[in-house]
DNA sequence: CTTATATTCAATTGATTTCTTGAATATAGG
DNA sequence: CCTATATTCAAGAAATCAATTGAATATAAG
């Protein structure tokens, strides 16, 4: 085994800079941390709230939370008793840039998500662009099927807010003469799947978005946020 | 500790996607690779050539790249006695968009780099496309101070080869009567820094360019490769 | 076939990481 | 001040990971 001796200042330097870079990656290598910045690129949340979304405890979320924090991934703020999480600047184009290299490098993913989502393929025919055309003349209904709070955070221009809770109750609000599309939070959410078996389900022509928040965010679109 | 169930095939399928996000993050959660990944940037090598360049055991060097593999982000290919390495497609745009972020948001780095490299801030007054423009007309000359391999690899228009390690010896090649502009890595290799010191002691106007052809790539500049 | 070389495999050791549990801190309201 | 609640801290057990070592493959050349 022959070492090279390379000047060691030089070493050091290098050894330094990629333990900083490696820092990020150390933050994004558990499941439990990607998927608590899957949900905080739909909006701020508090610890507990992350907790419950991801099912895992309040203390374990809260440590997980601290690592992304360290790492300069998420920032917290303190709102009185509770503390919200939420994305710092430019993370969300890196984890979707994480999430879009996993997608064509893993073919495992393909297979773990269709298998479970099943009818997935046949529910993507609508493209951005097209669909705002669409929504502007009065053509389709575009319809948000999160819980009412992440609309509110940020939502595509003309849709209506349905949470998919509710979604069975409020099947009259829609009107019948034309199609709905329908989005939740992404490609790897259920709610709008669910939500286009329900509208079909009560003779509705549905179609699911498959794209969501973040991705048109990424892709520069504008998008509605309450005040 | 309150658990609210939700349905749990849910719950399995996104543990499922996450854990393979996950294998992207834990891929690029160590120095060590992180710095593979840097060296595959500049092009392919063999198992033995990045044990050298990383200063770690062989052995060490080829069970990273074995987990590089595994997570897609690098492929293999075999010469004869040789395996040469070479980064899988949209690998180099994920690692330069994680060495942004790292950089963004990690004062560290900032601090590491600036405390070893010390004259870095005086040496990047010259951008991608002025250069150009100055080089095409005669006004520089552009110089590749990076091993030899890596200039065939890909190398700026109008740029010509001198590796550092020859640099002394070669000088008189080099016209006096304009500035030097050198480039090597990018902003994390020092090889361009000793050049211009080196090029400054012997009488030359030299400057260093900051960023390197990964970089260059990244931003669509065309890279002249030797065939 | 034998030898030399590049790479990989396998087993071990010590270090990190994850999750859990129970306690500690901080804040709002009575 | 006292209580309830949200969050964080601290310590420990189990799992995972990184680096080392020595052996095993595979390929080219003599």
């Amino acid at each position: 085994m022959k070492v090279r001796e390379a000047e060691p200042s030089k070493r050091r330097l290098k050894d330094d800079v990629f333990e900083q870079f490696a820092r990020i990656g150390k933050a994004v290598a558990s499941p439990k941390r990607l998927e608590l910045l899957d949900i905080l690129c739909q909006g701020p949340r508090t610890v507990e709230r992350l907790a419950e979304l991801t099912q895992i405890s309040v203390a374990n979320s809260s440590q997980h939370l601290q690592i992304l924090r360290a790492a300069r991934l998420v920032e917290a703020e303190k709102h009185g008793l509770f503390v919200q999480y939420c994305l710092a600047e430019g993370v969300e184009t890196f984890y979707l840039g994480l999430r879009g290299l996993a997608e064509r490098r893993l073919a495992e993913v393909e297979v773990a998500t269709r298998s479970y989502l099943g009818e997935r393929e046949a529910m993507e025919p609508v493209g951005g662009g097209e669909l705002l055309q669409r929504a502007l003349s009065g053509q389709v209904t575009v319809l948000d099927v999160r819980p009412a709070e992440e609309y509110r955070a940020g939502h595509l221009p003309y849709a209506r807010s349905i949470p998919l809770s509710e979604l069975h109750l409020r099947l009259g609000e829609l009107p019948r003469d034309r199609d709905v599309v329908a989005y939740c939070r992404g490609p790897y959410c259920v709610f709008a799947i669910e939500a286009v078996k329900a509208l079909r389900s009560a003779g509705f022509s549905a179609l699911r978005l498959e794209s969501g928040p973040p991705d048109w965010r990424a892709a520069g679109l504008p998008l509605v946020a309450e005040s």
